[in-house]
DNA sequence: TTAACCAATCTGGTAAACCAGTTTAATTTC
DNA sequence: GAAATTAAACTGGTTTACCAGATTGGTTAA
């Protein structure tokens, strides 16, 4: 492990109290949905530490959807019980970085179900925007560079016509750790960037013809050696 | 809409224009993966604000993993190329507020995943977890009471016996909204209840037999009225 | 008694100053 | 001339101070 890397740490360390903190003091104050937090600037004196790190923490939180800060006003418990809120910090808290099994096999699951999708929903314009997308890809593999960027930016922009604006976040959020682990595992075999341009025409014109069905077989072709990948080797 | 909607709308087009203007600025450096982004200050008098807004800007491309900063050293770019981040960051300055039947939608699909998974894959120690949010559940509605939030802690339990942490870290992501819109448009019918505590111990008891189809069955029928309402109902 | 009003106070957001490691580059030493 | 050294500049993180709008409670007018 690297030296900087223990002060990191100890940052997420100390956010991590601090959120458990105010989970207490929820608890202890047994805090209906809606009402108030004390302000930063109490929780900042009451916990020993500084404003900044209150606002860290409180913006973890609202980034979970458990709490809201109006400006100028203060910070209110989301509309949920004492009960919830409690069960869901406890889960927050023990989150662990997800494995790249995880992350593979839950790709695989969104993009099942957006290509559905995107075959049931696209508009016109989504369309262009998924040829444009091909059509990148399919010019760099040509050329012969690295195309991972290009397939990637294919398939977010099928999450986009997905229609499904949930979905399509969530892909968001999981796909730079696919990249980032991709880069670092090698597991694009270049071998395969030929075959990838047929599988992502394919898949582009069952969108297209709003073959559902089809758009989703044609998926798991093209998922096939990542499922390979994902249930033969350990990381 | 409300007028303090104005302000907290305006804090969030300003996060929004800041990081825009990140990404512009690494389109105009063309910084390549791992390299660093000009200091917090630096940006600070460059786009003329200040450096407590240029660190929320930051702040979110790190949790989606575009960004990584490290103490006494600098921020860089994650491994992913130009043209990925590019793209990347556009979808996030567009992305939506989720509607309800969006994320009904990713709901259902992520737990009937994650119901499978953790027949499959569940521990002694996740199904005791799970026996306990069933028992928490059962109780209180036994007493009449309303059983909202230790339905979702069941749900919840379920996810984390998937044992895939990815699929946990977005069913923590998307459950509270889900409820905030459930008690905001009051889904939940009360005459459902009994029912629902046949249903729950169901899908707990296939769980613990390690019935994969049959638990995925049961939650299909758990969500059935969900189901209902979200293709029949237009919010 | 009640309703309108106004100023003191409190709020989250923003900016500026400070801290402790890290990095860098000039200086010294061999 | 090259390698070791050291101090100055730079980094993200933290603390403190300030801002403008929102809240609140007492006062005043009806």
């Amino acid at each position: 492990m690297k030296i900087e890397a223990l002060t990191k740490t100890d940052n997420i360390a100390l956010r991590n109290d601090i959120i458990s903190k105010i989970r207490d003091h929820i608890n202890y104050k047994n805090l209906e949905p809606g009402e108030k937090l004390p302000s930063e600037r109490m929780l900042s004196e009451k916990f020993g530490v500084s404003r900044s790190t209150i606002r860290e923490a409180i913006q973890t939180l609202e980034f979970y959807g458990l709490l809201e800060s109006i400006p100028q006003s203060g910070t209110f418990v989301a509309q949920l019980g004492v009960t919830a809120l409690n069960g869901m910090i406890t889960e927050i808290l023990s989150l662990e970085e997800p494995d790249f099994k995880s992350l593979v096999e839950t790709r695989i699951l969104l993009e099942l179900k957006t290509v559905r999708l995107a075959a049931q929903r696209r508009t016109e314009e989504q369309l262009i925007h998924l040829k444009q997308a091909l059509d990148a890809y399919t010019e760099k593999v040509l050329l012969g560079e690295d195309a991972v960027q290009e397939d990637l930016l294919f398939h977010l922009a099928i999450a986009k016509a997905s229609g499904n604006s949930s979905l399509n976040t969530l892909m968001l959020i999981i796909t730079p750790e696919i990249i980032t682990n991709f880069e670092k595992y090698h597991v694009c075999d270049d071998d395969q960037t030929f075959v990838g341009i047929e599988e992502h025409k394919a898949i582009y014109e069952a969108i297209k013809d709003r073959e559902v069905q089809k758009s989703k077989e044609l998926m798991k072709v093209h998922f096939k050696n990542l499922y390979k990948y994902c249930y033969n080797v350990d990381l």
